[in-house]
DNA sequence: CGATTTCTTTACGACATCTTTACGCACCTG
DNA sequence: CAGGTGCGTAAAGATGTCGTAAAGAAATCG
């Protein structure tokens, strides 16, 4: 599956409609949360957070465009809309208060669940970072960034990949041999001396006391270790 | 408008249906590249770099899916797919290939325009901010403009879509060959003095002082970031 | 169809990064 | 205690990357 454990939000009135995506969506791995009315939908959605809102147009209190618009006011969420109105104006309209995507009842299952996984997949693709914190320092090393107290750390590209290869193997003791194999290339398995130069330089700029490492730990003889 | 001047792409084999796109999605200010058949529109989506694409399933080469999938190689570019197919395993096999909407034939202009600004306006605010300000200059990427107290500043097309690019990972490294792939396409990925030439122009329209440049930042050796 | 903008190509000095070389220190061992 | 080993530190040389300028080619626009 694409998002396991992803929350979806369910706003929709008739019963056998919400049990039918329950099952289905739940097969796939989802989490649901169901909503039966516009009103509810809106406290449900600030509530539990989901990751994605399916929303009916005819809902029994207000309209669900209402309910897009509230959601929209705060959240930039996936929003698919599930309507039984086909005419294009009601479309706009939905488009234009915010939905993403808009699927018109009858509806098949394969595709609506597709949809979802779209949406999903577009939306996770902004929010993934992986955040290590060393002390008042903290490196993301997917943007290839590292900041203390707002300013951003300089780092060359062999030093990043050093960290970076730490990083996976947090906690973890990693061996010269396979360090320097990794960012050096098999060529430069031997040189050993290489990481007391980067490591020192890693030091200077990422511990808070250089002289007293307390991420950055060399294993005598074996490698090095970089623990939060 | 919401995106003035993005450029769309149209691949598709009916002359009439093509017609009929250019004359609306011209009306609402998008430029309109056509290809007739799937070699084409893959070749043309990497020479014309468009900001979505409008790909249609049954062309006489080869099947649309397929142009999807090499669009989706080097591209996140929104892909909205045009088909007379309604079945479902049609719908369910584009979204897995990487499309980002289906729409059936025959269908409503106004729900397609609808449904390309919602897709235009997804990519754009990918990661958040539409205007970005720069020091005494502002940007605003969904109106490709730029403005130095009140006074606007001009940028040339790829200046602008370096950029947009850059602004969609604000903080964040952007390398070299993804920045490249971006901009100028797949078959220019090592033409890494191309960057150096338009960041030099970029850093003299935008930078207060751009010999020692605060915003756009180069990564050495990595890439580029842009910093507010 | 000509003029202007924009893009591409070429070249070279300046600079950051990487590599090399050197030396001092702590620890262990014979 | 002498000598070796592994680590940290420092600084100088080599390499590749970056910034800059300018001119030729292509595309755009009136």
């Amino acid at each position: 599956m694409t998002h396991p454990g992803a929350i979806i939000l369910i706003v929709e009135d008739e019963p056998e409609i919400r049990r039918f995506l329950r099952t289905s969506l739940g097969a796939e791995g989802y989490k649901v949360v169901e909503s039966a009315s516009a009103r509810r939908g809106a406290i449900d959605a600030t509530t539990h957070k989901p990751d994605l809102a399916i929303i009916d147009l005819g809902l029994p209190d207000f309209d669900g465009i209402d309910v897009i618009r509230q959601i929209r006011a705060w959240s930039p969420m996936p929003i698919i809309v599930l309507s039984a109105r086909a005419q294009e104006a009601s479309k706009i309209d939905a488009f234009e208060a915010g939905a993403d995507d808009y699927v018109t009842k009858p509806f098949g299952v394969g595709e609506l669940i597709a949809r979802v996984k779209v949406a999903l997949r577009r939306a996770l693709r902004a929010t993934t970072n992986h955040l290590i914190t060393l002390g008042d320092v903290a490196i993301d090393i997917e943007s290839r960034s590292a900041t203390r107290d707002g300013k951003s750390i300089h780092m060359t590209p062999i030093e990043f990949r050093i960290v970076a290869c730490l990083a996976n193997h947090l906690g973890k003791v990693v061996m010269h041999k396979q360090l320097l194999t990794e960012v050096w290339g098999p060529t430069h398995a031997s040189d050993t001396h290489y990481l007391r130069i980067y490591l020192k330089q890693l030091r200077d700029k990422l511990e808070i006391d250089p002289v007293q490492p307390r991420h950055f730990i060399t294993e005598t003889g074996i490698g090095y270790r970089l623990v939060e």
